[in-house]
DNA sequence: CTGTACTCTTGATTTACATCATTTTTTTTG
DNA sequence: CAAAAAAAATGATGTAAATCAAGAGTACAG
């Protein structure tokens, strides 16, 4: 749970690279799609967190009380990811980045990045909980042949190494529906797969189509 | 998506604060509870994520890979919230983190527990989905309620701010099931809605003990 | 105020997936 | 390489929650 900076840790921040910022119920922190800036620590009042998805209807994603800071999901692309409403009127205070980052060495810069990227893809698994099994498979297929391409490896083939317990338990599913979508999305020849386990992307346009479609 | 490091990136790593360990599949990089040690980045084979719910059965939470970095569920509470396994022979890289940290300022710290913490939130909200739309809705009132007593707020009434529809969209639930589950709390005196969007929470211990319950 | 539009509630029906139950295949191991 | 154990496939059945539908309360705009 994202709990709080301590009252104390919010001075400090003060003192340093901030200042505070006024938000009236309604109005915008800052919008999804926008770059990067700064981060946020909230003051006081509570800010609700929003993210469009592929069908263009918001998809809350929580809300966020003092003490707890705002504004990870743009650290690694530089673009924020979500969209802060105040849903009262509430107090901000803004922690810039880039002054903080002068003093850091690259090392952590990066860590931060990485951290960034790690809530992005919490929040991407959580919007694949929304989705129907089938979705969520080929999703969790086409993420992992990303990963692996972004890596230099081979994006259409990989092993899975996991059972399909295990998958089911990943996905919010039951090894049942994993063995039975899994077997289909080979009959349909969008995938093959050798030795349970390995599995090859037949038709990565498709597959990416159905994840888009209604 | 956690994406990674460059292998750029993963030089530098290496020259500064790191060396590499050697896992045979299965072998074990740290346990969930023991305390927090390092960070590490991925440098060859595969790991796999795993955490005990409260069931005490396995959770999988993902796979990691090359060049992607594990350990941040430990930042925020000095204790590992998750276990990792290598499902292949796999090459570690190990971030002393506390090497590092001498040279980062004290803002930037807080940043990175802070970051931490969102992803162990993360975590817990995934895990929130496979579980009843009953047990959804009380385990999203008392997160709610035990940050608002964190930061010295009352935890036993406060303001939703959220419609039925936003709530079920965040909590992936329809807006009449939420309207049905609310309404059946309050009937059973366990919670009491005020105006429809403020909550009392009236079984504090009643709720929890739902939320333990099979 | 008064019409218009959300939001919420409540009931009836449908459905996607879980669960249960077997069988088949694969892996492990003594 | 058998025997045992684990994983996967597959069919039958059950169910939690979605969807559909309709009415009641509430907000708010002219």
């Amino acid at each position: 749970m994202p709990y709080g900076l301590s009252a104390n840790d919010i001075d400090k921040l003060d003192q340093s690279v901030s200042h505070t910022k006024l938000l009236q119920k309604g109005e915008t922190l800052y919008r999804q799609g926008t770059s990067f800036k700064s981060l946020y620590a909230v003051k006081s009042g509570s800010v609700k967190i929003t993210s469009l998805n592929q069908e263009a209807s918001e998809d809350v994603i929580g809300i966020y009380l003092p003490g707890e800071i705002i504004g990870f999901d743009g650290i690694a692309t530089g673009e924020y990811q979500c969209t802060i409403h105040a849903i009262e009127t509430s107090n901000v205070c803004e922690i810039n980045l880039s002054e903080v980052q002068e003093n850091i060495p690259g090392v952590s810069q990066q860590l931060l990045k990485h951290a960034g990227r790690a809530i992005n893809h919490g929040r991407y698994a959580r919007s694949v909980a929304k989705v129907s099994a089938r979705k969520r498979i080929i999703s969790f297929l086409l993420d992992l042949s990303d990963r692996y391409r972004h890596r230099g490896y081979l994006a259409t083939e990989f092993e899975l190494y996991l059972s399909r317990g295990e998958l089911g338990n990943l996905l919010n599913l039951s090894a049942e529906t994993i063995s039975r979508e899994i077997h289909k999305l080979e009959r349909e020849k969008l995938i093959s797969i050798v030795n349970k386990r390995r599995i090859q992307i037949k038709q990565m346009d498709q597959l990416k189509e159905i994840l888009i479609a209604p």
